[in-house]
DNA sequence: ACATATATACCATTCGGTCGGTATGTATAA
DNA sequence: TTATACATACCGACCGAATGGTATATATGT
């Protein structure tokens, strides 16, 4: 049973606390360089709380990739671009929507699970594994809509909703690491949109085979 | 002036093998994760030679990404994908050749410096330059060549030769990302064929504004 | 000889992790 | 109710190992 600390009650739980704080301090400085020192004051609990919690440092890592493929999931299921009745209007819809939440600081919008994979999926099998579960898991909340239009548009190119749903993620994977790179947000915009024009041609052009039969 | 060291003369000057060292380890631990000591005894290097070489580990970060810069540019430029004749034919060849490179493990075809800004753009920003340089470095690179395909297809859509260029760099850094989650490069390959196709039907449908003027 | 390049011993600090202990909640039974 | 018993959650001092970095010595090329 969780329960509030002794030090901060007013801010629950100490292993929800310390999720939080990994996700926002990982985001920031990544996670090797990370301590959890810096993690339980964060998170304004000790290192007892910590271990308590959690086996070790990387148990930390594996269960922030599983709150954060919770917290998005629960995020993305919520938003508004689900509402259009067009399928590809839905698909077009996320992108927007992905922009749109560009915003802010860079730490306040880009992927912890992206992230953290770059940096420990050679020696952290464990945590590789969480942040592809999230990623890949995300990518096919996709699938349904494109399939569908897919079929609206009677697309039969030499690709899939699988696969299109995943080069959807890569694109925004990639924009992030061009945002951080360029320390600023409006390339990731721009692949954003190039992202939605391939779509729309993808779906409206002769030269994406319509099949007759 | 360089010097082969004493300790393994055959492998070349301290400095050079230092950086090479730092390639491999970085790319396959991430930066932080990657010790002075590590580095020093990958280099086959004692501590010394490293700190008489780079004032900091920080400053051979900055060293690293400019290494990286400087080799992968000379790779590129002697790279077959320059061959065709036609611009738009140069651009799907580079994207061709792209794939072509994905090959043997993820830390020997995935990007330094990718990797590298995604860890560190936050806490520091002198490595975080260095990698921006490297990566819109080269996506400069591709812009002559895309630009004189949207003269030769007439091209005006909203985007920019600028603009796409980053785009590729943007899909292939986030090809990169799945690629580790998924520890295996297939979806990294579909994302380059997603990119192939959408760069084609760009240039070859009347969706892309063909002006008269 | 002299500047440069490499080697080695060493240092203060920080790291992930351990451990004995305390505070709080819950189940049981008189 | 109240006393007892036990499990859970949290605390904070402490540990050995590893960290980035320094100081000094030595080797090499010109």
């Amino acid at each position: 049973m969780p329960r509030p600390t002794k030090l901060q009650p007013e801010r629950g739980d100490a292993k929800t606390r310390l999720l939080e704080a990994a996700r926002s301090l990982i985001r920031t400085r990544g996670f090797t360089a990370t301590s959890v020192g810096d993690l339980c004051e964060e998170a304004g609990v000790t290192k007892g709380a910590f271990f308590h919690n959690f086996e070790s440092k990387e148990a930390l890592g594996v269960a922030a990739a599983h709150f954060w493929a919770d917290t998005t999931s629960a995020f993305f299921s919520e938003a508004p671009y689900h509402a259009p009745k067009e399928p590809l209007q839905r698909v077009l819809a996320y992108i927007e929507f992905r922009k749109s939440i560009i915003e802010g600081e860079l730490s306040e919008f880009t992927c912890l699970v992206g992230t953290l994979v770059q940096e420990v999926y050679s020696s952290s099998p464990g945590i590789r594994e969480a942040c592809a579960e999230s990623i890949f898991g995300h990518a096919s909340t996709l699938e349904a809509d494109i399939s569908a239009a897919m079929q609206a548009y009677n697309i039969s190119g030499d690709f899939t909703a699988e696969s299109l749903a995943r080069h959807t993620q890569a694109v925004i994977q990639g924009a992030f690491v061009l945002a951080k790179a360029d320390n600023n947000s409006r390339f990731a915009i721009e692949s954003l949109d190039h992202l939605y024009r391939d779509i729309c041609l993808l779906f409206d052009t002769p030269n994406s085979v319509r099949g007759s039969s």
